[in-house]
DNA sequence: CTATCATGCCTTGGCATCCTAGGTAACATT
DNA sequence: AATGTTACCTAGGATGCCAAGGCATGATAG
């Protein structure tokens, strides 16, 4: 099995949720199996971070649930992005750009 | 001026540190600015920041401290990466690639 | 000569966020 | 009947960053 121990760095999550719900509606636990497979099996986010992120998240008007049954007929809470989530996951991924950028350069420097 | 406000995320600070010092010996007061200049202007760490942080390497083995004078004939405690630090700063720069990677496959995610 | 700015050190307190470690429940599979 | 998977949630602790201060020295400006 051997599993990459992965932590994510604090800040990350809301953009990797908000992308994967970008994608469509889903449930929580759908969430974690979609970042997982995004991201090619590397990251593997953990129920106490999610829960507590998507309460966070919803408070904030990014996403909005709904109590609803998934294709094997069990009741599963839905999330979808918000426009305002739109927005925040564009602002999301241009401060990681400006970020990974500034590691970028610090990481060339001599 | 119109400063960005880059907030680092968290987890990247160490690794910050441990490169400027990799640079060469340095004082508190030198590590900030050297990080800036490395970043290109666009990283900002906050003395509130730096100074925790540096104790916290220093209790961790990474770096090593001395007082000593500057250039100019003042007194600064002057930071050197140990070689533990210089392991550490090894394993920093791998685990970002690997977030780094993570992310890049997420975003490109359809 | 005195006020202010830059250099240089530090601490306290708060806040946000993540993880560990649980709990509950329904359904499927063995 | 037991275990595994799906699906929700919470409490508590730990980490780590930042805001906002304080102190001291030396240089520069007025």
């Amino acid at each position: 099995m051997a599993k990459e121990k992965a932590d994510l760095l604090q800040g990350t999550l809301d953009m990797l949720i908000l992308k994967a719900v970008s994608l469509g509606p889903l449930h929580g636990y759908g969430i974690i199996q979609r970042i997982r497979q995004m991201s090619g099996e590397m990251l593997e986010v953990e129920q106490g971070s999610l829960y507590p992120a998507l309460y966070r998240i919803e408070q904030r008007g990014w996403v909005s649930s709904k109590w609803d049954l998934n294709e094997t007929g069990r009741r599963a809470k839905f999330y979808t992005l918000t426009n305002a989530g739109k927005s925040q996951l564009e602002v999301e991924e241009a401060s990681w750009d400006r970020l990974a950028l500034a590691i970028a350069k610090v990481r060339q420097a001599t």
